[in-house]
DNA sequence: ATGAAAGCGCTAACAA
DNA sequence: TTGTTAGCGCTTTCAT
């Protein structure tokens, strides 16, 4: 920070100085302890608005090794269920007062790393984390180091560590159910490159398929549209008798769902479309998109609750969130 | 925080006592200053590492008075527009090793100011913001306490701020002369409660109609989906002949398109609907929306550079971006 | 009801 | 090449 042309800011003995009093006085007053007159209170806080006083956060939190700010790492910022869960998170951070702080991983471990370092040394309260690294252990060592965490669909035996996960196998098993009540013999699944202990979509899918007696075409992708799309269709030149395809997420899907109509195919006549989250997009494209439709905003809201009960001392009970499967037009 | 269970984190201290040299050799090595022989720097990296030694920014920003974290403030973060732009900021402050914090206000200037008192109380370096507020002073004064800001679409005479912003204007007069192209002659415009500085569309599309001696009604909604349809079907009641709509945001855009649908009239032959800001969405509705381009990943990747710049000292010349109107089928 | 002193972990300024 | 001293702004004992 080379020329920061800055008035100084204000300091708990400038107030001090100002009222006439000691800067423990001020300290009390200003973090509500008790201990002071009335008089007294009334003049310090004349002071504070007067000289615009702010705590310096860095020094508290030096201090008290904590601010009162969350993290919440996400891994992509380009699918749209990432903001939607942001929102949740955002909202119920504010109505509890706390400051939050968001950061992208771009999926990559190295930046998760950094992210959390990062975080770790702002000294934030504790964070919520989606992580997609294959590696526990990282995080592990960031809870043994004392950062506080709230898994998202994911667990960790920690005691600085709880869990938020959806019930995605159920979805899952939704969703193949479906697709046998509607006639489909042919499944395939476009799964996302996640760590396996995430892969209960997956599992959810296969086994009820299996226990219907109806083989599963399984292929490993980018969560990505585009990435969709490509794999959609090569699948459908090698395996041309596909008649479902059921995506990890609505951006797959809807890649899927262009690369079935490229070849001339009707959605969902020849191909059924299943995607995963309930992203707002599903509803506006022609067909709409059958997803399994998971709460972002209760998500993201107990998440936070999760985290607050964290930081504060007891250890939340592991919460598993239902999730629905939202017919529509592509299956 | 209560109970964080939490291994002693070792501090610069101790790295020193383990290898027998004083802090102030071990900040050298770490801080990569000079002064030390490599034999030295060998055994302080390795106490480094096996200590798993991170250093503490708080207490290093406490006295440097900044940290080398880049805020990110946003208003909202369920308009994709946000997290695209998200994406590009992520992308260049990753590529500079700087490790973004997003912030989101909600479009409350009381959130907005909170989220800016937290960001400087944790000393970070700088700060991109997309305000909506509609009284600049308090951005003032929190450069004048130092925080140094890129501002997004938006100016500020003040040494620690500088802008990016998008040529709105321009964009608003490419739509305006593209409706006239088409014969459109009752143009409705869906404008966004946005602060008067930066109603540039609103005087672009205007002023360009006034001079094709076109009169425009406007109407100022909230910038969300939900809005503009509701906007949009009152509209269309008091005023049937409309044969043109330009909505502020994508978002507005396509609920305006829904609710024209929803009165039976065909888009565009009845009524031609134009965006702005070129999300996604717009690509996949139908019919697909005409909308105009804002690079989000470009902008972002300019406020970033403009921020480095800032921050090392140098002033930045203010940018703004050139944008581009997309003809897809709606208009 | 109030204050004095010590120190969180680090770095800046100055010695040696 | 290395160490010493001081202090960033705050909170925490412990006195008064």
């Amino acid at each position: 920070m080379a020329a920061a042309h800055s008035a100084a800011r204000a300091t708990l003995i400038d107030v001090a100085a100002k009222v006439g009093v000691s800067p423990r006085t001020v300290s009390r007053v200003v973090n509500g302890e008790t201990g002071f007159s009335e008089a007294t209170r009334q003049r310090v806080l004349a002071a504070v608005d007067e000289l615009d006083y702010q705590p310096n956060l860095l020094a508290r939190g030096l201090i008290r090794n904590s601010s009162d700010t969350f993290g919440f790492v996400i891994t992509m910022i380009d699918d749209p269920f990432f903001p939607d869960l942001a929102l949740g998170v955002q909202t119920a951070g504010l109505e509890h007062g706390r400051t939050m702080f968001f950061a992208v991983t771009n999926r990559d471990p190295a930046v998760e790393e950094q992210v959390l370092r990062s975080m770790m040394a702002h000294s934030i309260a504790g964070a919520i984390v989606f992580s997609e690294d294959h590696d526990q252990s990282k995080l592990a060592r960031f809870a043994d180091r004392g950062l506080q965490m709230v898994l998202v669909d994911d667990v960790l035996d920690h005691p600085n560590v709880c869990s938020v996960s959806i019930d995605l196998y159920d979805g899952a098993r939704q969703v193949a159910d479906h697709l046998v009540a509607v006639g489909r013999t042919n499944p395939a699944i476009l799964s996302g490159s996640s760590p396996p202990r995430k892969q209960r979509r997956l599992r959810g899918f296969t086994e009820t398929m299996t226990a219907h007696g109806v083989p599963v075409i399984s292929r490993s992708v980018d969560l990505t549209l585009e990435a969709g799309e490509v794999a959609a269709r090569q699948l459908l030149a090698e395996h041309p008798e596909v008649d479902a395809i059921f995506a990890f997420n609505d951006l797959m899907a809807l890649g899927a769902m262009r690369a079935v109509q490229a070849t001339g195919r009707t959605v969902p006549d020849d191909v059924a479309i299943v995607g995963c989250d309930g992203i707002q997009l599903t509803e506006f494209v022609n067909p709409s998109i059958t997803t399994i439709h998971i709460d972002r905003e209760r998500l993201g809201r107990t998440a936070v609750a999760s985290l607050l009960e964290l930081t504060s001392g007891s250890n939340p009970e592991p919460v598993v969130l239902p999730v629905e499967l939202v017919v529509r037009e592509s299956a």
